[in-house]
DNA sequence: AGCAATAATGACAACGTTGTCAATTGTTCT
DNA sequence: AGAACAATTGACAACGTTGTCATTATTGCT
C-alpha cells in the first residue's frame, strides 16, 4: 500500500504537501496540485483512514436520527449509512429518540460532525429548531426545501408521481384512486400533486372521493382500498403513495374477490423488498433509500464550502410489474 | 478518553502489559491481569480502533460470501455483518461469486481474516474444498455440522420446526401441508425433519402426497400450494419452509377464494419483513439474521484457540399472528 | 530595486496502539 | 546455594497521517 510519503517521493515534493493536496487545503499551487494527484492516480493511493482518525482530532460520528415503524425501512437506512460510514472511516451513532435532550447532547459532542434526518425527522419543527442552536451540519432526506446549514436530498416525488399515474392513463384508467401518506411526510404532498397534475393534464377530473388518506402502513392501504371499493363509483385503479400500503391495497381487493390487474390495477412506491413479495408483484417507483443515505454521508464526510442550503436530487425509475393492466371497457 | 498509559499509571505496570492484557496474550501474571482489568474497568476504557488498525499487522478484512436471491435476506445479512465490523474496527467486503479463483485471492491475500458463509454456500462442498486449502478460519451460517477450522453458527431447526408444527396440530390440524426449501439448503432437511416428528409424535400419519418441493421463492410457494389445494384430501394447514414461500401461499389461496385462516392456516419461517406486510400477517419462527451475522464477525475478530469445529446455537422464538385459526370441523 | 506582506512549502512532533527485543523475576534441577 | 531456563515485564520504535510552526518563494507596492 502507498502512502503519503511515496506519492512525495514520486511527485518530488514533502509529504505535507500531498497531505494538504488530498485534504483540499488552500494555499497549494495549482501545478503542485496536478502533480500531486497525478502521482496518487498512479499509485493507486487509498487514504489510510486509520492513521487519519488516530491523528486527526476531526469529529467522526454521525448521527443518524430515524423514527420509522417500518423495519424493513430502517434496514435499508441502517445498511446504507453504515456504508458511507465505512467508506469514509465515521461510526454511525443511530437514534430513534430526537427529543431536544438528545440532540443537545449530540450536538455539543465534539465527535459529531452532523446529523442526517430521515422523514419524518426531515421536517420536524422542533428538530429543525433545536437544530439551529448548534453549529452542525445535517442533512435531511426526504425533503425539498433546504434549510439554512442543512443540505436536503431527495428524489422528485412530483415528477415519479405525475409519471406513474401517466402510465396509469395510458392504460385506460380513468377513475384511479389515491391514497395520501402519512401527514407529517413531505412526500406525501409531492406524490398527491404529482397525481392531481397528471390527471389535469390528461383532461380527466379530481375527485375528491377517491382520495383517501393513509398513513404508509399496511392497515392504512387496506382500510383506505375497502373505502375506495365501496364508491358507487369505484376505481379501476389505485396509486398507494408507498409499496406496504398497496399490499395492503392487495389485500383488500382480494378479500372483495377483485383480481388484480384484471379487474383492479395497484401501483405503489418505493420498490422495497415488499414490492416483488406480493402478488401479483407490484408495479412502482424505484428509489434507492440506500443511496440516499450514503450520499448524505459523504456530504457530511467531506465539508464542502458550498454545502449549506443545498439541495441534491437522485433518480427515480419507473418499474413496471404485473399489478397494472389495462382498464376494463365500462 | 482514557488511553493504555492512563490504565498503566493506575494500574502500576507499563503500557505494555496493560496492551498485553486486553490483547489477551499469554504469559500475564492473573494478578496482574486483575490489576489492568479492575483499571480499565474504572476508567471506562475503550480500545482506540484507529490506533490498532494503524500500527498492527493483523489483518482485518471480513470477507462475506453471499448468494440469495431476495434482496431483504441479503440486507439483513449486510446490516448485521456492518454493524459487527463497525463494533470491532474491520472492513467488510462482499462478494456474490465464490468460484475458486476468488476464494483463492481473497484467502491469500494477507489482510483477510477469513470468511463468512452464508446459505446455501455454507454447504457447497467445492467452496469448502477450496477453503480448506488454505489456513484461514471460516464461519458457516445455518448449519449445524462444524467441518475443521470452521464454526458454524444456526439456531435449531428441527426444533423450531418442531414447535411450530406442533402449534397447528394443537389447532386441531390433521392434514398439513409442507413446502420444502431449496435442496441445496441444510435447513430444509432439518425443517422438514421436525415436521415430520412432530406429526408423528401426535399420532398423525406422514403423506408424502401432502410434502412438495420449493425453493424458497415466492413462486415456488405458489405453485406448490396450489398442487396442495388440488389434492382430493386437501390440508387444512400449510407450513412454508419461508416467510416468502408463506407469502406465495396466501396468494394461491387468495386465488382459490380461500380465506386465511378461516379456510386454511400458513405458517412461514424467519419472521422477516415480510412476515408483517401480507394479509394476514403472518405466524412465524422468528430468528435473528443479523445476530447471526454479528456473532459470526465476533468470533473472526477475536480469534480464540478453542474455535475450530465449534457450533453456536442461537435463540428462536415461535410468533404467533394472524395466518392461523383452528381447523374446520369436517 | 528593495521591502513588506502574503502565499506556498517543508520539518518535525504527535496521535494510541502493537511488535521487537531486552531486562528482570521466578522456577526447577543438581 | 547456584546455574540454567522459563515466565513475566518493560523500554522504545514504528505505523501513516494531521497539526504546528518555521522557512522559503512569490507578489504588490513604493
Amino acid at each position: 500500500m502507498p502512502t503519503i510519503i511515496d506519492i512525495a517521493k514520486k511527485a518530488g515534493v514533502s509529504f505535507k504537501t500531498v497531505s494538504r493536496v488530498l485534504n483540499e487545503e488552500v494555499n497549494v499551487r495549482p501545478a503542485t496540485r496536478q502533480k500531486v494527484l497525478d502521482a496518487a492516480k498512479v499509485l493507486n493511493y487509498r487514504t489510510n483512514t486509520a492513521a487519519r482518525n488516530l491523528r486527526s482530532k476531526r469529529p467522526k460520528v454521525v448521527a443518524l436520527l430515524i423514527n420509522n415503524p417500518s423495519q424493513s425501512y430502517t434496514q435499508s437506512v441502517q445498511l446504507g449509512a453504515l456504508l458511507g460510514c465505512q467508506k469514509y472511516g465515521l461510526f454511525l451513532s443511530l437514534h430513534t429518540k430526537y427529543d431536544k435532550k438528545t440532540i443537545a447532547s449530540l450536538a455539543s459532542n465534539a465527535e459529531t460532525i452532523g446529523f442526517i434526518l430521515t422523514p419524518p425527522i426531515s421536517d420536524n419543527k422542533k428538530v429543525l429548531e433545536t437544530l439551529s442552536n448548534f453549529r452542525k451540519p445535517f442533512v435531511r432526506l426526504g425533503t425539498e426545501h433546504p434549510k439554512a446549514d442543512g443540505t436536503s436530498i431527495c428524489i422528485n416525488d412530483r415528477q415519479a408521481s405525475y409519471k406513474i399515474t401517466e402510465y396509469l392513463i395510458s392504460l385506460g384508467h380513468k377513475h384511479i384512486g389515491f391514497i395520501k401518506g402519512h401527514v407529517d411526510y413531505e412526500t406525501t404532498t409531492h406524490r398527491l400533486l404529482g397525481y392531481q397534475e397528471a390527471l389535469k393534464a390528461n383532461g380527466l377530473i379530481i375527485t375528491n372521493e377517491l382520495i383517501t388518506q393513509g398513513d404508509f402502513s399496511y392497515a392504512s392501504g387496506l382500510v383506505s382500498t375497502e373505502r375506495l371499493l365501496s364508491l358507487t363509483k369505484k376505481p379501476s385503479a389505485i396509486f398507494a403513495s408507498n409499496d406496504e400500503m398497496a399490499a395492503g391495497a392487495l389485500a383488500a381487493a382480494y378479500k372483495k374477490g377483485l383480481r388484480v390487474p384484471d379487474s383492479l390495477s395497484i401501483v405503489g412506491f418505493d420498490d422495497s423488498p415488499i414490492a416483488m413479495a406480493v402478488y401479483p408483484q407490484l408495479t412502482t417507483v424505484r428509489q434507492s433509500l440506500s443511496d440516499m443515505i450514503e450520499k448524505a454521508v459523504e456530504i457530511l464526510a467531506k465539508p464542502q464550502t458550498d454545502n449549506k442550503n443545498k439541495i441534491v436530487i437522485l433518480d427515480h425509475t419507473l418499474v413496471l410489474r404485473d399489478s397494472t393492466g389495462p382498464a376494463l371497457d365500462t
